[in-house]
DNA sequence: GTGCACAAAACTGTATACAATAAGGCAATA
DNA sequence: TATTGCCTTATTGTATACAGTTTTGTGCAC
């Protein structure tokens, strides 16, 4: 059926079937803010251009209103999250308890292996800044938080650096200030020579900074950015 | 037909209707340990109980399943989380970063009426203990920690803490060592005239020895209670 | 021209029917 | 008697139909 290409653009272009899993598949989209905050994720939408029923819709959609990447209102539907200026301060508050501490943990567990990935990550990074897939980039970075906490071999706490790092790539789609590349390239360089050298205390300093300078980049004045609920109110497709 | 009466001793008597939220009682039914790590849970059992369809009980299975109180093993089912031991100690871990701070913070907030909840709070506990409702007692007390963290305003990690307690306890009714009534009776209060001081610091300290006098209550030996995997490998429901 | 009321359309919430998969039992054979 | 293979049964996964709610559009009155 040749309905709705239209959001096809911001979706995988799933080819007549199941590409993967559905929840992923939104969820990279989040990530790499082709799916903006309010955006309003309609079920029968995503039923058709995923060729699933309704049920499976929905369970994805609930999923990933537990990961907090959506928000589900009764009768009205799911919307992609759009956390507020409080939220974003909890948030990278809740980062910034967490984050450090697991650095120094995976600096002091660090392997040959997980320094290898960590060193292809940043690789696939810069690459993505270099064909100037910003969404791509945006995402990698945000997942090498995640890798570095995968490797602290904590699960429970890895679980919420995810759901962290999950909200903050919608924090950056609201709130980020600055529209050149992202300016922690440097920073995650010398995170992983922190880690080559096993130095538990230097990879928690350059964490706590590494968060405090996202932070700092993001424009959180409650007066600012009034166009974020207002196009949650009055837009309804990101066209 | 009149079918498996017996699970109704476990759940809430739910009198032919909604009497609220599946997936509240479900916790609840867990939180109280009427329902125990690796019981299955039926959907269509579910459904006769509650009167509900399937498609209701899946999103609540769904719900705690994201809360990591049941596990959902595909083609298989739904099954009560068991905790292992390694999941046990990471989650106390947890539980040791977040709460200490979360205690001082709430002290420093500290209101007449947040203090006034506490206090009834601890009396709630006392008489599900006098009344011999050992589960209930569990359920308060786990809130309890709840409750504070709520007061410390931080809805972000008052989630993260609200899973952990949810979590433990999965795991008090596994690892439990002792049969007697709940220790923490005296550590709650404690903490609650350190909350009436608004003393931070002591708050914090008392949290902390709180968590780690739990902690040391736990039997986490790895060959302790090999019954628990043993019972989801073989037994499929605790008769 | 503006505002309100009513009706129709669109969408979500729930139930149920069917398909697919896994578990358990029975029989046949070694 | 133990084991293996198949078949029956039970349970979950998915799709679809229907009911309830919200939204939207139209028309009438002021």
């Amino acid at each position: 059926m040749n309905k709705a290409p239209k959001e096809q653009f911001f979706l995988q272009p799933v080819v007549n079937g199941s590409s993967g899993d559905l929840v992923t598949d939104l969820s990279v989209a989040i990530y790499e803010h082709r799916l903006l905050p309010g955006t309003k994720l309609g079920e029968d939408e995503l039923s058709d251009i995923y060729n699933v029923s309704r049920t499976v819709v929905r369970a994805a959609l609930q999923a990933l209103s537990h990961l907090q990447l959506v928000e589900l209102r009764r009768n009205r539907g799911a919307f992609v999250s759009q956390p507020t200026v409080r939220e974003a301060r909890e948030i990278f508050e809740a980062r910034a308890l967490l984050e450090p501490r697991t650095a120094r943990s995976a600096a002091e567990r660090m392997t040959d292996a997980a320094l290898a990935r960590l060193e292809a990550h940043i690789e696939a990074e810069h690459e993505a800044i270099h064909a100037g897939e910003q969404g791509k980039a945006v995402r990698l970075s945000g997942q090498f938080h995640i890798e570095i906490s995968h490797i602290a071999d904590q699960a429970t706490i890895a679980e919420f650096i995810e759901r962290l790092v999950a909200r903050s790539s919608l924090i950056v789609a609201i709130y980020w200030r600055r529209q050149s590349a992202l300016c922690d390239k440097h920073a995650h360089h010398a995170l992983v020579e922190a880690f080559r050298r096993k130095d538990g205390a230097e990879a928690e300093a350059l964490m706590k900074s590494h968060l405090l300078d996202i932070l700092s980049a993001l424009d959180l004045r409650e007066t600012a950015k009034p166009q974020t609920s207002l196009k949650s109110i009055l837009g309804k497709s990101p066209d």
